[in-house]
DNA sequence: TCATTTAATTGACACTATGTCATTGACATA
DNA sequence: TATGTCAATGACATAGTGTCAATTAAATGA
């Protein structure tokens, strides 16, 4: 049912994202023009318009995948009934969205310059923020409900908090300006968000 | 001992700072161009360049005052001799931190902006950020010392994770987001910092 | 006072990038 | 074979940047 004509648009869309991704990477978000991408896709400067409406275009269709894994590791289950239980579910979930972050160490440094750059590319990461808070505000609410955490927090609050420390350190990581590992930056992570700086010790 | 001609040349300097400010708080950023700023300083195109490097270099003047104030909410003093007394000092500080912030409120919209834009405006965050981190290290180090922080901590990990927290809040303020008033979100963010989510309660 | 020097100001220019659109030509269709 | 369709194209209009030679007006000094 695909014509030569289709393969040949399908094929020169594929073109053009693999040539995109690899000029993001070899020079960042904002240094990358149109004309540096059909150049390393060896197609007409027009071409790309008939494709994608602008350069942040090519960076949401590249990011579509990631997002998808984001979302699957914001959804992850949440029923503990001790407080060692949530405290291995809560660093098992920070160790995978670390993880995930870290294998696409060099994807993830355009999307952070792309973000500052980009009110669309932005408002994915905002979705992707707004999935991982609501998620953590259920788990928060669920471990009120059993007793296990301090009831008179505001959930949504404390899942934001938490979030906010999770981003940064996964930006941190990804620019590797961290001196610790990133076991260490989660197990203390963790014992802050759960115990807290001045809990008995 | 200054001539007319200085006088003059300080005079246009000015103008053009004031007008450039007027142009971010009403385009944004990225929507201001070298020309919205001379035409409302009613200078020629050329005298931008004559006083400053680029768009970003309007900024980076327009900022110095602001960043004055903050690294001086990052230098003060710690040196509480009880929990209590730690705690009080920490909501001050971040009160302190979080007020200045909203009262540059349009200012500091602009500053997010450009950090995603401008590696060099992103670099002067990053020292404000560093000032924090660093003073909050020796704060976290002088509550081990007399016995009132976990020492098992590494103090620089959670000065980060404490300062991003801060940090992230603060946009969220920035940008009119949070449901929460400013006060809800300190006293939070602080429970969480020094008794931890799953404290005795 | 007037000629000369010095310095602030200027806009035209060269350059780079974007997004559009009329044109082209190869494939599909009848 | 003739005709229609659509992917591909690059020239063009537009918009912004940063530079620099020319201009203008103040300072200097004989």
């Amino acid at each position: 049912m695909i014509n030569t004509r289709q393969k040949q648009a399908i094929e020169t869309k594929k073109k053009l994202l693999k040539a995109a991704e690899a000029v993001f990477f070899e020079q960042g978000f904002q240094q990358t023009t149109i004309r540096h991408i059909i150049s390393r896709a060896q197609t007409g400067y027009g071409t790309a318009y008939v494709y994608f409406k602008n350069k942040d275009d090519f960076l949401i269709e590249l990011m579509k995948e990631v997002m998808e894994q984001f979302y699957e590791v914001a959804s992850l289950p949440f029923t503990p009934s001790t407080k060692k239980e949530a405290q291995d579910l809560i660093v098992n979930q920070v160790r995978l969205f670390l993880s995930l972050a870290m294998e696409r160490k060099e994807f993830m440094r355009i999307i952070k310059e792309a973000i500052g750059n980009s009110p669309v590319i932005e408002a994915n990461w905002q979705n992707i923020r707004d999935r991982f808070i609501s998620s953590i505000t259920q788990d928060i609410l669920y471990a009120q409900s059993k007793s296990l955490a301090n009831p008179q927090l505001i959930p949504s609050l404390v899942a934001r908090s938490w979030f906010y420390t999770n981003e940064m350190f996964m930006w941190e990581l990804i620019n590797g300006d961290s001196a610790e590992s990133m076991e260490e930056i989660i197990q203390h992570m963790t014992v802050i968000y759960t115990n807290g700086l001045y809990s008995s010790h």
